[in-house]
RNA sequence: GGGCGAAUGGCGGAACUGGUAGACGCGUUGGACUCAAAAUCCAAUAGUAGCAAUACUGUGAGAGUUCGAUUCUCUCUUUGCCCA
């Protein structure tokens, strides 16, 4: 017997599936179909054993639908776009383009070496203009449509890069590049109108309950829908404001009124524009960063105006007003009522300027009395000090009852307010995708006419100029549209969108007229698994899920809101970390581990400090290359490995070890294959009560359950318990394994390692007509069951008896037995609970 | 600070609807093979006591419901993620 050749085995059905091409797929109207997507890759390089994992999970789902009969389409492509590839190719003096398309083709022949079930013909890549001239049409049916528009907004300027920032490459108030502080600046940008569908979105969640319920409460807390009033403040004072609007969520506090507070972008500092105090203040504001964090946490400070607001349900009350650098622009209406008794930002707002604190809200077990004190209170309770709003239940009916009187009293009304703000899409980048519009000599928007699309990005341009790379290509800038000479939009979109709709190019990716036909979504459409990291639980996901309601927006032909019907979130990989004396990360093969030390490689033994396992990262260098363990193990081996530890929705701890004894788990498998091999026989009649058709009947029911529900660490152990079970099978009935059996054994085993399980069924002449075998219900229950018998509910034995024994008879058999007839001599049963081929429960009199 | 989840041997993890806790793998220990080692194979492996049969303890802590709780309820601790 030769030893088990994963290369040469893994290669030949490679070629096999790629000669054949047996993963492609077609409309086959008398099929059911099934989508099965990963969230696809950014061609960073090289793949990662993240992406191994995902791919992997649902490649073991598509072979499995597809062995299930379904017609299953399960593409890949290449979310391509983006920054990595401008600053590697600024650095290294590259073409974007070159760089993304030659990590592309790395990364295609590495997925390919990992046997995934993948329909290669319909690969897209997002930066490719095929793609993104569809996009283009798409943003401007969105513009045609009105739910894009361009307006004014803050953003994360770094001077020195000349460029805008993301939140996340602010690090202390510092651009990560320049290490200049970041500055707010005004910019106009385009944006997607997503808040119009704030209430359709929350309300689609209800019915994705094949989603995450965590994903769920992610994207409504994302929402974030609350409940409130609007208010409008009379206004006394130096300045021609006689009113100003503001949101609360609490109006049933308006007695605990002790300010207002206002955006310093509030439409009323255009009367401060002169003050340089205000300026000063102003700056200072704009240090403390834009994040929501960052202003949580931050201190507070206002800037007094000599303003006085009058509380609508108390006239005689006038409170100062204030700028405050907690108040957004963006919330209800840049302005919030202060109540410091019951909210702890206004709480450290007015100790600091001395204001009054007043108690309004009492907790149930406290009496009128109660006041507060060193923090605000901002729980359930009781309204007090509240006039004729006293005694109500706050917040559920006093909120309520507080509005109905502003509403009577016409000084506020009932709103409903949402967190999610619009979806800001203009990136100041070379690498993305312009966006289709120019301007003319007024700054009037014109869309580029469709005869004229796709804009192409120019190529062959200089990224080492400072700024917007677009805005230095003065050629390309230029533009006429109908004779009239007009100025390109130089920022592009956001790398989000590109994935908000691939799913739908999947589906027709060589259409040429637009982004997809109608015949193919109609039948693809949605997506029946969606499988990917829980980092995109929310932008991603939610942006998809707007997506499709702006295509639907306005368009009766198409009817589809909700892209993925299932959504599975894996963890991640992860591995110990490692540092030396000098606080230097470590790769795992800089390291080794010797009795239970851990000491450098060709060190001489230089120490290792040994860190707690993280998901892999580049930064932390406690990363496995997937290629080199391909080619050690192969592909099979680390499939197997990568589902076999952890349930793939938690993280899982990379081990060597555990990599090792999956590669070993297939020689033995192939041993084992080999003997099986020469001894089966075919058998056209099964016999009945045959012990291997018992076992395989059940394994398939344990492998169907098992797949159904994304229990794969489980499947593994099924794996090994059917190999200990067949080792032992063969050595006491030699020559008698039956193939339909084997064969059946095989397939299961195949989702997982398809290299060697087509190898398999291949050498035993079984490759023909491979379904998914189904299994009999009625024959996994067993003819002898083993029964718990416990006495005062305490386990002493275990009975093995004729399936359907009756209590009466099973309380005989007991008394002959000696273990437990011990128990009963000289006591009286009090009561008897039996559970029918389960369990005997005998409880007795002391 | 708020929301959601998690906690089971030395480790990763199993356990259907409340009914045998610890499947399966790793590790460890002992044995076989070998001049020796690696590899492989066999056996043991929650803890305590015992030669054993067996008994007691045991699913983060404490209570509750129940004949019976890893599973359901409440309180607490620790921890993870998300939001602030």
């Amino acid at each position: 017997m030769e030893r088990y050749n994963f290369k040469k085995v893994e290669e030949k059905w490679q070629k096999f599936w790629s000669d054949n091409n047996s993963f492609s797929t077609k409309i086959d109207k008398n099929k059911k179909k099934f989508y099965c997507l990963e969230m696809f890759p950014y061609p960073s390089g090289k793949i990662h054993m993240g992406h191994v994992r995902n791919y992997t999970i649902g490649d073991v789902l598509s072979r499995y639908k597809s062995l299930k009969g379904f017609n299953v389409l399960h593409p890949m492509g290449w979310d391509a776009f983006g920054m990595p590839a401008e600053n590697a190719a600024r650095d290294n003096k590259l073409d974007p383009k070159d760089w993304t398309n030659s990590n592309i083709n790395t990364m295609k022949e590495q997925l390919k070496k990992l046997g995934l079930s993948i329909d290669w013909s319909r690969e897209i890549s997002t930066c490719s203009e095929e793609y993104y001239k569809h996009q283009q049409t798409f943003f401007l049916e969105l513009l045609e449509k009105k739910l894009v528009y361009r307006k004014e907004n803050y953003v994360n300027w770094d001077p020195v890069d000349e460029t805008v920032l993301a939140n996340e490459q602010v690090i202390d108030g510092k651009g990560w590049r320049s290490g200049a502080i970041v500055e707010r600046k005004k910019l106009n940008q385009w944006f997607f109108n997503i808040s119009k569908f704030s209430q359709d979105l929350l309300d689609g969640l209800e019915d994705l309950t094949a989603w995450p319920n965590k994903v769920r409460t992610m994207q409504k807390n994302w929402i974030g829908k609350s409940f409130g009033c609007e208010i409008e403040f009379d206004i006394e004072g130096d300045l021609p404001v006689e009113k100003i609007k503001c949101f609360t969520t609490r109006p049933d506090t308006l007695f605990g009124f002790s300010f207002l507070a206002l955006s310093v972008d509030h439409e009323i500092s255009k009367f401060f524009r002169d003050n340089s105090e205000f300026s000063k203040f102003k700056e200072e504001c704009s240090r403390t960063g834009t994040t929501e964090e960052a202003i949580a946490v931050g201190e507070k400070i206002g800037f007094k105006t000599n303003l006085q607001a009058i509380n609508p349900l108390n006239p005689n009350q006038k409170v100062p007003v204030y700028f405050a650098n907690f108040v957004l622009m963006d919330y209800g209406f840049g302005a919030v009522f202060g109540c410091p008794g019951h909210d702890q930002r206004d709480f450290d707002f007015a100790k600091k300027y001395n204001l009054e604190i007043k108690t309004v809200v009492r907790p149930f077990d406290k009496d009128t009395s109660f006041k507060v004190n060193t923090e605000a209170y901002a729980g359930p309770g009781v309204l007090i000090n509240s006039k004729f709003l006293d005694g109500l239940n706050a917040p559920e009916n006093s909120v309520i009852e507080t509005i109905k009187i502003l509403e009577e009293k016409k000084l506020g009304k009932k709103q409903i307010n949402y967190r999610l703000k619009d979806w800001g899409v203009s990136r100041q980048r070379y690498w993305g995708c312009p966006i289709p519009v120019a301007y003319d000599k007024k700054g009037n928007v014109h869309p580029i006419p469709n005869s004229m699309l796709p804009v192409k990005l120019p190529e062959n341009i200089n990224l080492k100029a400072k700024g917007n790379p677009l805005d230095n290509e003065k050629e390309w800038k230029k533009v006429f549209i109908n004779g009239q000479e007009m100025t390109r939009e130089t920022d592009t979109l956001d790398t989000f969108v590109c994935s908000s709709w691939y799913y739908l190019r999947f589906c027709s990716p060589k259409e040429t007229t637009y982004g997809f036909n109608k015949e193919d979504i109609d039948y693809w459409m949605p997506v029946d698994q969606y499988i990917g990291g829980v980092e995109h639980a929310i932008l991603h996901l939610l942006y998809s899920r707007f997506f499709m309601r702006a295509i639907e927006h306005d368009n009766k032909d198409f009817d589809i809101k909700e892209p993925f019907k299932s959504l599975f979130t894996q963890g991640m990989v992860c591995h110990e970390t490692y540092k030396d004396e000098n606080n230097n990360w470590l790769s795992p093969n800089e390291v080794e581990k010797i009795n239970n030390k851990t000491i450098q490689k060709d060190s001489g033994g230089k120490k290792v400090i040994v860190g707690p396992s993280e998901s892999m990262s580049k930064s932390k260098k406690n990363v496995i290359d997937p290629e080199n363990i391909i080619e050690i193990y192969g592909a099979d081996a680390v499939r197997l490995f990568i589902l076999s530890d952890s349930p793939p929705e938690k993280d899982v701890q990379w081990s060597d070890q555990g990599m090792v004894s999956s590669y070993k788990f297939i020689q033995k498998l192939w041993i084992l294959h080999n003997e099986v091999k020469n001894s089966i026989f075919e058998d056209k009649k099964e016999k009945e009560n045959d012990e291997l058709n018992k076992f395989t009947n059940k394994l398939v029911a344990k492998f169907t359950n098992n797949l159904e529900k994304f229990n794969y660490n489980v499947i593994i152990a099924n794996m090994y318990e059917t190999y200990n079970y067949l080792i032992g099978y063969i050595k006491k009935n030699k020559n008698s394994i039956n193939l339909n059996n084997y064969k059946k054994i095989l397939i299961c085993f195949s989702p997982i390692i398809p290299h060697f399980s087509s190898e398999c069924l291949s050498e035993i002449g079984a490759s023909e007509n491979i379904i998914w075998p189904s299994y009999d219900a009625n024959e996994l229950e067993e003819k002898d069951v083993n029964i718990v018998v416990q006495i005062n509910g305490k386990k002493r034995a275990i009975l093995n008896t004729k399936k359907g024994t009756t209590e009466k008879t099973l309380l005989e058999n007991l008394k002959k037995d000696r273990n437990i007839s011990k128990y009963l001599e000289n006591r009286q049963i009090k009561k008897i609970i039996f559970v029918q081929d389960r369990l005997i429960n005998i409880l007795l009199n002391e």
